[in-house]
DNA sequence: GCGTCTGTACAACTATTGGTTGTGTATTTT
DNA sequence: AAAATACACAACCAATAGTTGTACAGACGC
């Protein structure tokens, strides 16, 4: 099926005629015919029934027209998602499983007429240089991991804190626990495959492991979430971190447990990091949809959030290794994290 | 922006690389080469980093990706609208404001899986023709006009009565009253442009006129609902029936008026009608949505409904010249659709 | 370091496609 | 009956998309 068949279908049924369709299209009626029958021959029925007044649409025609146009709307969607200027507000997302993404699905149900494109790259590099190119339009990472100080040009908004929880199979020591202290966790094999070792959940969790002597392991290929869940189910040695919120479409035969961590529960900090200079008109509206869902949703914020408009050094400032800070007691956060 | 190289473009993000992509496609992988660069020329950007070991997506690319799918989706739905055979199930209604439009929509919204094709065709004619012909699936009419006995390979089942309401200007001596009874109408001049005099709605009123001695004038070009509301607000000697649930997307300044017509109501029979061996598998999904809502929507049935394996003859007796009967009295419905 | 392998791009050639002009046919209008 | 209108078919031409052959670049093994 071609797409100027399709265009050229949709003119004849407003025009009426082949003849207006074709000044319309400023080519010859013929090449309006030839379009037109190539189409009935791809799709096999006869969609006009030539008059010498015009043409009208047979009943397959009818009920092709609706399809037609939302297929010439696709095209255009499509064609507009990678146009530079006034593009789809594009955002980076870690995965499509975390907080970042739910908070963006409740940003496209509170703003459906917002075009949201959602990429997820790799580390925070390459976000940080999609960001300088205009490649994206913002980001959401964990700064600031130690060794990259956040560019002067980019800005950094704290504006979710994701609680951990501890997933385990059913046979796992702690699968029956109502809750486990992040101490607790000590010795307990910890399997979080394709996380990277520079990357920034590669910091964060190297800075847990090293606080409270936990065995964190994220060696062997990550072959998706699924064959994780799988192998943490039928491996009662092994357990894994998940966001709280994060929801697990598994069938429950797996008995996938999710246990609590306390004293202190460890979150994840998420900032959405923007180019100081973007003018994308949709980005103050994601900006006051995050405050607001930071404010009253489910997911709060254990700390107090800079604006767009402040500095994004690291600041991060040594010492401190004691559990909580930052005013919401119980809560761990990498010190890297902690200022910002 | 060509088809084919989307598909392609589809086939490599998925394959990773150009050549398995060629191999899946069965082409070779310099066509492959070809189409993806012919594509990033339509598109302005380059959608795929070229490595070594393959092919990886662009930041542009990832966003382009889903908008790709979703364009081959509304592709293969283009084309199954048409496709004989297993075809999305073809219905058609008398106008897309009536009663038969909005029991569709209700039936989309509660059966979301069922593949639909709304058209409006002509006349009853060419309804019985295309449901003859397999063109459409069914058809919601009013059954059955005289003069035209239903054949005996359709089959009817009432469906839904829509009652009718008069539609005033401002201005209009019946604009501020409660309700009207059918009778006092007569002498005013009601005005239904498009009605063909051949037509079952053209049958339908002129049993009204004639029964109740209405002046019902269906004179001049119809130019839409839009320039019909327009008049009927303008011109305080016109008035107009409209369907009783049927909403009405006007601005309230222009005071149109809605008045109920009581003793009798009139309301207009809606029957579907379909091909007694038509196999298609939403039908039955269909007749159990209708009798449902007949029984407990908004909009209720003043008859008893016959089921649709129940002969379609027209049986149409004349008499009985007073408003009501069939069970529901204050209801009139032309002699010509009472049994049935 | 050097060949080999893998994977993509470019070049030349060819078949097909899609456009044009010119002409034919059917129906309505004058 | 003639003119006008509207679409289809034929011939022709240019542009496109496919093929084969070749070149180039990085990864891997010896």
């Amino acid at each position: 099926m071609d797409l100027e068949a399709v265009r050229t279908y949709v003119a004849v049924a407003e025009a009426g005629q082949f003849q207006k369709a074709a000044t319309d299209l400023t080519i010859t009626q013929q090449a309006v015919s030839k379009r037109i029958a190539g189409l009935e021959r791809d799709l096999g029925v006869r969609l006009f029934t030539r008059t010498p007044r015009g043409a009208e649409p047979t009943v397959d025609g009818q009920a092709f027209l609706p399809h037609a146009r939302e297929l010439l709307r696709a095209a255009d969607r499509a064609a507009a998602s990678v146009r530079p200027g006034s593009r789809p507000l594009r955002v980076d997302v870690i995965n499509s499983r975390g907080a970042a993404s739910r908070l963006m699905r409740a940003f496209h149900r509170a703003h459906p007429g917002v075009e949201l494109d959602i990429v997820m790259l790799l580390d925070i590099e390459s976000a940080v240089a999609a960001l300088r190119t205009g490649a994206i339009d913002a980001s959401f990472r964990a700064v600031a991991a130690p060794g990259l100080p956040l560019p002067e040009d980019l800005t950094a908004t704290r504006v979710v804190d994701e609680p951990l929880d501890l997933l385990t199979g059913p046979g796992h020591a702690l699968a029956a626990a109502r809750a486990v202290r992040l101490a607790d966790l000590a010795g307990h094999r910890i399997w979080m495959p394709g996380i990277l070792p520079g990357s920034e959940w590669g910091a964060y969790y190297e800075a847990l492991a090293a606080e409270f002597g936990l065995t964190i392991e994220s060696t062997g290929p990550n072959f998706g979430s699924d064959a994780l869940l799988d192998t943490i189910a039928d491996t009662p040695a092994l357990a894994t971190f998940m966001g709280e919120d994060t929801r697990l479409v598994w069938p429950t035969t797996h008995g996938l447990r999710r246990v609590p961590i306390t004293d202190p529960v460890p979150v994840y900090p998420h900032s959405l990091l923007q180019h100081r200079d973007n003018p994308h008109p949709a980005l103050p509206a994601l900006h006051a949809h995050l405050a607001a869902a930071a404010g009253s949703g489910a997911v709060g914020m254990a700390g107090a959030s800079g604006g767009p408009g402040a500095s994004g050094g690291p600041g991060a400032s040594g010492g401190e290794g004691a559990p909580g800070g930052e005013g919401a007691p119980g809560v761990w956060i990498p010190d890297w994290a902690r200022v910002r």
